[in-house]
DNA sequence: CTGAAAGCGCTAACAT
DNA sequence: ATGTTAGCGCTTTCAG
């Protein structure tokens, strides 16, 4: 039996000496890590920061902690960095997929830790995602396009993964509006400003009669809109231009930016509630989110 | 003794059976995690974003994982996460500071985790660091803007911490030129990018005579300039906008940016090469690196 | 309910 | 060289 005060003074006695247990050991018996690791094409853009922010907050509520790795876009380096994690035994982990048809899930399926992926919503049978469908976006934004009137359409990004659909996407809407089809410059999908403005000048110089470009996100646009600043491009007067993703500069830049907002940090919080109502063995908690997107319209389109 | 061939079957086996060594049973027994953790003000801003990726980037190559945690400027966040760390024992942390006078020193010391302290560079004994000064930097940029004859100078940017230390060598710079004290219009180390322009509109009206703007990161600066766009301010005609870091928007921009150069993915590369080192027992690695600073004149100041 | 004991899956130190 | 064994510091189970 403790006597009163007995616990002060443990507590006491554990400030003094610095105690700190060892969630390692506490890991290896229990069989849980209270980690859970985030895969991402890359830690250097501002595109998927706020998806790990919102994922770090909520994982930070449940006292989880936060493994991240990057994959570069590159196939090998995302089975490697999920492997690793795997090893690690995070008790969950949320992908926003590099390229498509990657053996992670199966791996991961395997070692049975849960898998969350965002960025896309592909279906998949007892896959947890948190998402939008990107062609569907694409979509939205040639409809927004074509109902503003603008022509001809371009394109300005990746031609792989979710570039790819949102290209799709856009060319659906042009067909449907009876117009030709958007002209599609393909820049990588890690693509610089610099690379970005040179792929803008190209398309440009590709499509005389360009009337409107869809980025394949914000970063790619405002490169664009600096582009017609310096050339003498009137904006949307001579030429309309969309971002993707509604990042904080969409509505700051000048002109401001007419965007599809995605909500990349709820990707990020609500990928981080789905995982850890799982890791708690809750069954029916959602196992399929569709945030949706949402056209913005501002001033450049 | 092994049967020619057996090791290759061993391999099969492993590879059919889907094992995965556990690591951590073995950091457990080992006592060394091969994690190393990055404490930051906030995830989803683009300042430390190439910090965070230059350190994944050289843990990478030693196959050491990386765990992130943020602070969003608060002391009682960052002591919280920092304990969760030491409690994950994890091999080493690389810090970049919230606020001055934290005890996560003491902390990390007394629990015998290697700190590598990045983004600035006080002089403390046997601490790890490497980054840059922060006011020698100000100062810097102070003399550059005082002697492309601007008068009336400002400053935009925390007023705390590393924003601090930038005004005060701003500060220096102007009473070193003859120049009247500049005008100081605090706004917060996370300020939102409408924050910093409503931050720019409240220091232009209280400085009608404002020549020359410093800000303290090229996002604020960012945000400046889309707002001298905006009201048809002339950059740098009537007002010289310069910022800090050298973000890759502020090559793009338009104007280009001129900026304060502070190598931020290689404070992230060598604090892991630094970790690394320390963790590997070598002495004689450095312990203190000044990367420096460069003034990067391009078209708005 | 409290307390002892048996692992968790590795590494490292030892013995052979 | 190769094989064996004793922990690493917790959680959990099982007696009492």
């Amino acid at each position: 039996m403790l006597a009163p005060g007995t616990l002060a003074q443990v507590r006491r006695a554990i400030e003094a000496l610095r105690y700190v247990p060892n969630l390692t050991a506490g890991s290896l018996a229990s069989r849980r890590s209270r980690i859970v690791a985030a895969v991402v094409p890359t830690l250097s853009s501002s595109i998927f920061n706020d998806t790990i922010d919102g994922l770090s907050q909520s994982l930070a509520r449940a006292q989880y902690q936060l493994l991240v790795g990057q994959t570069n876009y590159r196939a090998d380096d995302e089975r490697e960095v999920v492997d690793a994690f795997i090893g690690r035994r995070v008790d969950g982990l949320m992908l926003i997929r590099s390229l498509p048809g990657t053996d992670v899930d199966e791996r991961l399926e395997r070692a049975s830790v849960p898998l969350v992926e965002t960025w896309e919503l592909p279906r998949r049978e007892g896959a947890l995602m948190v998402g939008f469908s990107n062609r569907d976006a694409g979509w939205a934004a040639g409809s927004y396009l074509s109902a503003k009137g603008y022509g001809r359409l371009g394109f300005l990004g990746s031609a792989t993964g979710r570039g790819a659909s949102r290209y799709a996407g856009l060319k659906a809407a042009a067909r449907d509006a009876g117009l030709a089809e958007p002209a599609l410059q393909p820049i990588s999908a890690m693509a610089s400003l610099a690379e970005a403005a040179a792929g803008f000048h190209a398309l440009r110089a590709r499509e005389p009669q360009l009337r409107a470009v869809l980025c394949a996100n914000d970063m790619i646009a405002a490169s664009v809109l600096f582009e017609c600043a310096r050339v003498g491009v009137d904006v949307p007067g001579s030429l309309a231009v969309m971002g993707f993703a509604d990042l904080p500069i969409a509505s700051a830049i000048a002109p401001r930016l007419t965007t599809v907002q995605v909500s990349a940090w709820d990707m990020g919080f609500r990928a981080g509630e789905m995982l850890l109502s799982r890791i708690g063995g809750d069954v029916d908690a959602p196992t399929r989110i569709d945030l949706g997107y949402r056209v913005i319209a501002r001033e450049s389109a």
